[in-house]
DNA sequence: ACAATACTTGACCATATAGTCAAAAAATAT
DNA sequence: ATATTTTTTGACTATATGGTCAAGTATTGT
C-alpha cells in the first residue's frame, strides 16, 4: 500500500534516473516518432533496463506527456522577451534570438513538438487551447498597440507570430535538411550568427523596422 | 512466373486502386507517422481488404517511398517560377504564392515530408544531396545574380529560401495549431489571401523588394 | 466456349513490443 | 542488528501488426 516513494530529495536516485529516462525519451520520439519509439531503445539510451523505466514511468505515454510538457514550459519561458516594456524592435530582436538559440540548444524537443503538432496534438490540445492561446492573445495585443502607435507597419500579429515560429523552429526540425545542403556539416558557430542575423534582418525589415 | 501484370492501360483496376491506396496512405501517415500507420488502416481508409494493398505493394515501406517521393516530385515542379527571367520581386512573389497553395492544397504530403525530414530523411536522404541540393545551388545563384545586379538586399540566399520553405510549409504542417488559435475553425478563403499577403509582404519588403 | 491472366479475400503465421511480476539487492530508518 | 522501504532486473504474457497463402472470382484474349 505504500504506492508514491518519498518524491522529493535533490539528486536521489530517483530524480536522476526520471531525468536520464526523459533525456533519453527525448531523443528517441525525436528520432523514431511516438509509436516507433521502443521502451527497449529508451531504456538502452538511458543505460537502463526496460523493466527500470517501468518502475519509474507507468506507460509509454505517460513519458511522452513529460516530454511534450517540458518543451512546452520551455517555450514559453523563451516568450519573456515581449514581457519587458521594450519597443518592437528590441522584444521582437530578442524574441527571435531566444528561439533560435532555443533552435539549437533543443532540437529534440522542437522536433517532438513538431511531430506532436503534425498528428494532431493528440496530447497537448488542452494546452493549445488555453495557455498557447491565451498567450497569443496577448501578445498580439502588443504588437496592435506599436502598430497603433507607428511603430511598426500594419501586419496582422498572428502571421507574424507564425513567421518567427515556423522560421526559427525549422531551424531545429529541418536541421538535418539544412545539415545535408551545408555540405553534411552542422552549422558552426558563425554560421549560426549569421543566420539568427539573417533572420532578424528580413523579418525586422519586413514589418517596417530598420535593424542597423 | 508471369510476376509484373500488364502496367498500363488508363483507368485500369490496378492504377485506380493505387491511386486509390496512395491517397489513403499519404493521410494515414500523415496523421500517424510511418510506425503509427498500420497496413490495416490504409486499407480501410482506401475501402479495400488488407490483403489487397499488399496485392498492390509488396511493402508498407514501399507505399511510403511512393508517397514521399510525390510529395518531393510536387515540390520541385512548384519551384518553376524560378525559371522564368522574372525581376526578383515577381519571381519571390509567384514562388510564395504557390508554395502556399501547395500548403493549402497538399497538407497530408507536407506532413509526411516534414515528418520524414524530422526523423533524418530515412527513405529521401538521396533526393536532398542530389536534386534538392542541385536545385538549390542553381537559385541560389539567381538570388546572388539579383544581389550583385543591386535589384535586392544582399541576403545569403540560403537563409532566404529556408525562410520561404518553412514560412509556407508551415501553414500546412502546424495547420492544426493554426486552427486551434483560429477559434477551432479551418481559414476561410479570405483569411488564406491574407496569410498569403502578409507573408509575401514581409519577405519581399524584408529583402529589399517593395511590394506595392 | 475455353484458357489464361488479373484481382479479391479470409485465414493464418512469425515477430515485435508494451507492460507485468516476483524475487533479489540496495538503501534507509529505528 | 533488524525491519522497512526503495530500487533493480530477468523472465514472462497478451496483443498488435506486417506480411503470406491458397482458394476463389472476375476479366480478358482467342
Amino acid at each position: 500500500m505504500s504506492s508514491e516513494p518519498i518524491p522529493f530529495r535533490k539528486f536521489s536516485k530517483r530524480s536522476q534516473n526520471q531525468k536520464a529516462i526523459l533525456k533519453a525519451a527525448e531523443k528517441v520520439f525525436a528520432e523514431a516518432g511516438y509509436a516507433g519509439a521502443t521502451t527497449q531503445l529508451i531504456a538502452d539510451v538511458a543505460g537502463l533496463p526496460k523493466a527500470n523505466v517501468h518502475y519509474y514511468f507507468k506507460t509509454k505515454e505517460e513519458i511522452y506527456r513529460r516530454v511534450v510538457y517540458n518543451i512546452f514550459d520551455i517555450w514559453m519561458e523563451a516568450a519573456s522577451a515581449f514581457e519587458t516594456e521594450l519597443g518592437p524592435k528590441e522584444a521582437l530582436s530578442r524574441y527571435i534570438d531566444m528561439k533560435m538559440d532555443l533552435a539549437r540548444s533543443h532540437p529534440y524537443g522542437s522536433k517532438v513538438w513538431a511531430a506532436e503538432i503534425i498528428h494532431g496534438a493528440p496530447i497537448i490540445q488542452d494546452y493549445l487551447e488555453g495557455r498557447l492561446m491565451e498567450w497569443t492573445k496577448d501578445r498580439s495585443k502588443h504588437i496592435e498597440r506599436w502598430i497603433a502607435n507607428g511603430e511598426m507597419d500594419p501586419i496582422d500579429p498572428a502571421h507574424l507570430l507564425y513567421m518567427i515560429w515556423s522560421t526559427t523552429q525549422h531551424y531545429a526540425d529541418f536541421g538535418h535538411q539544412i545539415e545535408t545542403l551545408n555540405g553534411g556539416k552542422p552549422f558552426s558557430d558563425a554560421q549560426w550568427k549569421a543566420a539568427k542575423l539573417s533572420v532578424k534582418t528580413i523579418i525586422l525589415k519586413g514589418v517596417g523596422l530598420s535593424i542597423d
